[in-house]
DNA sequence: CTCAACATTACAGCTAACTATAATGTTGAG
DNA sequence: CTCAACATTATAGTTAGCTGTAATGTTGAG
């Protein structure tokens, strides 16, 4: 009853129908059916999917992520355990990710603290300990 | 007296030539001579700024920031304040980049605790709060 | 003096998620 | 029946930091 062209759809969900089109070479999201002339018609299935699409790009998924995770969604004989490994495996990445700027901010506060904030730029110990040799 | 083609420096470093001339194209290092036939020559000062570039990039520094500190470095009349500034700003953006990373791993903790973490995929909590309307 | 291993420039491709363009066809209100 | 606003496909550009390719020139050891 209710289908909707591209254009329809990526408006009322805020997006470009070119973004569409991209979602839907990606696998994350086809059209229902094809009017007389070639156009894409979706239903009103397709907006849940893009609610889906925003709100895990939100935590973070990539796209074949979420395709990976729509397609568990639609698969008759898939397993929750595999839609939970993938979401802990997001926060495995997440946590390796926190440490590594974790690091990266103490290292950047050290030198920041070696640092005057004024005088003549050559003289500074931040650029000294970049330049610096190891051995030395 | 040492002066060295992109090869060797190149080899000496770890680096693909084709990184160095890239480098180049961006303004980060640049031969300090050519030979008769063209080919770069880099003398000792070089391994010095390369050394420069692999801290800072260690450090998280894109290479247009890398650009900057090295220009800062080399002028006469820069300050301090400008290097500290460029540092701070860095630990500011990591701060913001923790902040995030840190909400994402709670919103996806919530809802790992949701799923059982067996049973058909299509009855997952996980994937029914992905799919669920705003209001409803 | 040959020839493999170097060098040169210019330009294309990689990931991620779009975004834009070109060239063309379709729809529907006035 | 016109014409602006839609749609189609295919292809290229954006960011960052390389990496790879092609077509060509140079060097130096045997």
């Amino acid at each position: 009853m209710n289908a909707m062209t591209i254009g329809t759809l990526a408006h009322v969900n805020g997006l470009a129908t070119e973004t569409l089109r991209h979602y839907e070479r990606l696998g994350l999201i086809a059209p229902s059916q094809r009017s007389a002339s070639n156009y894409r018609l979706y239903d009103q299935t397709a907006a849940q999917r893009l609610r889906f699409i925003r709100r895990a790009q939100a935590l973070g998924f990539s796209l074949p992520e979420i395709r990976e995770l729509l397609g568990l969604h639609a698969s008759a004989d898939a397993d929750m355990g595999a839609v939970k490994a993938i979401v802990q495996q997001r926060v495995a990445q997440i946590d390796a990710r926190l440490d590594d700027l974790r690091q990266l901010k103490a290292g950047l506060e050290a030198l920041v603290q070696t640092c005057p904030g004024h005088g003549a730029a050559a003289a500074c110990p931040i650029l000294a300990a970049l330049t610096r040799e190891p051995g030395a």
